[in-house]
DNA sequence: AGCACGCCGACT
DNA sequence: GTCGGCGTGCTC
């Protein structure tokens, strides 16, 4: 009888003892009882590790017939949690997933709506039965842990509901074999000389070890083309292949492409995959079935059998960075897990951010250009419209947002035929409700935000919380019944001064919350490219990757949106972003034009953007970053210290405050109350960490919490080199 | 993280 | 009275 630490997927540090009668290696997949429950860990350690009574250790129950995770996968777990200051059984839970990806016999309790009238009378319904109910608007059924994360209730709500009646239970076996992924890769691809030149680079690092390579390149210079070479190599050579995208909803056409070049429909990975399909693709990536998965950023922590390249797609892309379980900056990890398996990464994008361009400045990373457009596609030409000059003017529509220079050229795009696209990165009809009669604001009632109107659906709808309710008649404050108005613009509004200036052009709108699904984002997309749409109005969905030939005019309403954020990347965001948009204009032979509406025509970041300046915007961020020692010149951290009682998370932050560590090499800020004081019924206390470059941050960081003794209604957490700060 | 136990208010 | 809220403590 031998004693082995195993890991579990709980929120500890620490392993827990069992012991087994036959040996086990480190790395091996248990079962065993914990509590009144059964759990899926691995086996970390060999011996006893922690000091207490022999008789409470219990016996491993069951060996499941899975290979055991690779050394590099288990030093992963160890290297993301300590970078992350988040306990290693919390990565190991997003390593192995759901239980039943190693419980293969056990089933799956699935849950769906079943609504009895007779059960409705007498019970009232309460807010969080409320969400319950409306997840089931979109689910036709789903697992307690998918209802749980989706809405944020508590086990015993649904426990309750299911009790009395409102949802039934289904089970289902999942046991399902799969077939190995057969690739095809006798097509070649044709490239240009530059293309080809890129790839070459790119295909002879795979098998060579660890490297890092940004490919750099402009919108519409062929990047995945160039990277599917790297990705082909590696397939020849029989390894596995991950592709990490930002946001999967947007990949029909990078499906589409992918399945021309090697015949055959990649695994998919991302949190609306069903539970189902993930035990089937966990399964596949284990036993080294799947040959290539493409994925949102938690594929990177699949237990890959024998992984050959990985690539990041719009390395820069802000939803990269991960703020649920564990708070990790997807891109970084995907760099640790390379440099860990000993394989190539590819961080491929048209904005680097400047925490890569340092890297490769410092000769860290290897950089690749791409710097001409397809065939005859030639950058456009970006305008701008100070707004203080050319007003938009009122009419039928009531206020305008936007300008007449802007209404004349779509007014020509029209005549000529040629496609036109208006982005907003909001949401909703008005960000901002306001009683004209009282000066009345209506506001979140568990954030510290306003209640953005949704005229579509006709809610009001907090961004932050997705908290909902029906628009009012009346102003909630002084019930003035004509006093309510919208304030500000959002793309409903903006779709809605277009339909009545022209009312003979055919619009659509894309936006997350009226698309929601990926049938309907890609049938909008599908129309626009058949130019079944002249005006294509919409949020941040616009931004990326699609390809819309005849599109030539690119309106961005609202440039300043996020140059007075507070965010630290604001102004690097602002440029990506404003970047990415202009490079829709003009992918096909015809030149595109942009015009970025601004109350600030003299920005920086705007001169650079409509420059097509990328080198002068870098300069002007490095002089920035390097006087306020910011990342890539230092070191960040945050420390957010929330808990729904204000006082008691309020004492915890200035007890953290009183005992900052302060040197001439470290610096505390704060604490200070978050941007977003209330999010999610939660007060909110932020304090800021800022060391030298050289000065381990994390180490400064465990002193600092073990400080201060926390008590269980207040959370603390630590995001290093946080983004948001909301 | 779950889950149980235990203590308090509020609605049959 | 009991249902259900959540604060506390424990899991090898």
């Amino acid at each position: 009888m031998a004693v082995y630490g195993v890991l579990l997927p709980l929120p500890f540090d620490d392993v827990f003892d069992y012991e087994a009668d036959e040996e086990l290696k480190i790395g091996q997949i248990v079962i065993v009882p914990f509590g009144r429950e059964e759990l899926a860990g691995v086996v970390f350690k060999l011996g006893k590790s922690a000091d207490i009574d022999i008789k409470k250790i219990k016996k491993i129950k069951e060996i499941p017939d899975l290979r055991r995770l690779s050394s590099a996968l288990l030093e992963f777990i160890k290297k993301t949690a300590a970078y992350n200051m988040a306990p290693s059984g919390l990565v190991l839970k997003m390593v192995l997933g759901q239980k039943t990806n190693q419980l293969p016999k056990e089933k799956i309790c699935l849950y769906s709506l079943h609504i009895k009238n007779e059960n409705l009378k007498g019970v009232r319904i309460t807010e969080t039965r409320k969400a319950v109910f409306d997840f089931f608007e979109t689910h036709l059924e789903a697992t307690k842990e998918e209802i749980i994360s989706a809405t944020g209730v508590s086990d015993s709500v649904i426990t309750a509901m299911i009790k009395s009646g409102f949802l039934i239970k289904k089970e289902v076996l999942c046991n399902e074999q799969t077939a190995e992924q057969i690739v095809n890769l006798d097509k070649k691809a044709i490239l240009t000389e530059e293309q080809q030149r890129a790839a070459d680079i790119l295909v002879k690092k795979v098998g060579f070890g660890f490297s890092a390579t940004l490919l750099d390149g402009v919108t519409g210079s062929g990047k995945t083309e160039v990277y599917f070479e790297a990705v082909a190599k590696a397939l020849e050579m029989k390894k596995q292949v991950l592709v990490l995208v930002p946001e999967i909803s947007l990949t029909t056409q990078w499906l589409k492409r992918f399945e021309t070049r090697f015949g055959v429909t990649p695994y998919i990975w991302h949190s609306e995959v069903s539970v189902k399909d993930k035990a089937k693709v966990w399964k596949a990536v284990m036993q080294n079935k799947a040959k290539v998965i493409v994925g949102a950023r938690s594929a990177l922590f699949l237990p890959f059998y024998d992984l050959g390249i990985i690539v990041v797609d719009e390395s820069h892309d802000h939803s990269f960075k991960q703020e649920s379980l564990v708070t990790y900056q997807g891109r970084d990890m995907a760099v640790l897990r390379a440099h860990l398996e000993k394989i190539p990464v590819i961080l491929s994008t048209a904005t680097p951010d400047l925490e890569t361009i340092v890297n490769v400045e410092e000769g860290k990373y290897d950089c690749v250009q791409l710097k001409k457009r397809f065939a005859k596609a030639v950058l456009p030409e970006i305008k701008i419209i100070d707004l203080k000059k050319d007003k938009p003017q009122k009419g039928e529509w009531g206020v305008s947002f936007l300008a007449p220079t802007l209404i004349e050229a779509i007014n020509g795009n029209l005549e000529r035929g040629e496609q036109s696209m208006l982005f907003l990165n909001r949401r909703g009809y008005a960000p901002l409700m306001i009683c004209r009669d009282c000066g009345h604001r209506i506001q979140c009632p568990h954030c510290t935000a306003w209640l953005a109107e949704h005229r579509i659906s006709g809610e009001l709808i907090c961004h932050h919380c997705g908290f909902k309710m029906f628009t009012p008649k009346r102003c909630p404050e002084c019930s003035s019944e004509d006093g309510l108005t919208a304030c500000g613009p959002g793309v409903e509004r903006i779709a809605e001064e277009v339909a009545k200036r022209f009312p003979s052009a055919r619009t659509a709108i894309l936006s997350s919350d009226i698309t929601t699904n990926y049938k309907a984002i890609s049938e909008v997309i599908h129309k626009t490219a058949k130019k079944e749409v002249d005006i294509l109005i919409g949020t941040q969905i616009l931004a990326k990757g699609h390809n819309f030939p005849d599109l030539t005019l690119v309106g961005v309403v609202d440039a300043d949106l996020g140059l007075m954020g507070t965010d630290l990347r604001a102004s690097e965001q602002t440029f990506q972003l404003l970047s990415q948009v202009s490079g829709r204009a003009g992918r096909g032979e015809k030149k595109g034009v942009v015009y970025l509406q601004t109350l600030y025509p003299d920005n920086l970041v705007l001169q650079a953007v409509i420059e097509h300046n990328r080198e002068k915007f870098i300069e002007i961020e490095k002089n920035s970053r390097m006087m306020l020692k910011m990342p890539p010149y230092g070191k960040l951290a945050a420390l957010i210290i929330s808990s729904a009682n204000q006082e008691a998370a309020e004492t915890t932050a200035y007890k953290f405050g009183k005992c900052a560590p302060q040197t001439d090499l470290i610096e505390t800020l704060g604490p200070a109350p978050a941007p977003m004081a209330v999010l999610r019924g939660k007060y909110r206390y932020r304090l800021l960490l800022k060391t030298a470059k050289n000065i381990n941050i994390q180490e400064i960081l465990k002193k600092w919490l073990a400080m201060v003794k926390v008590k269980s209604n207040v959370r603390v957490d630590v995001d290093i080199n946080p983004y948001s700060f909301m």
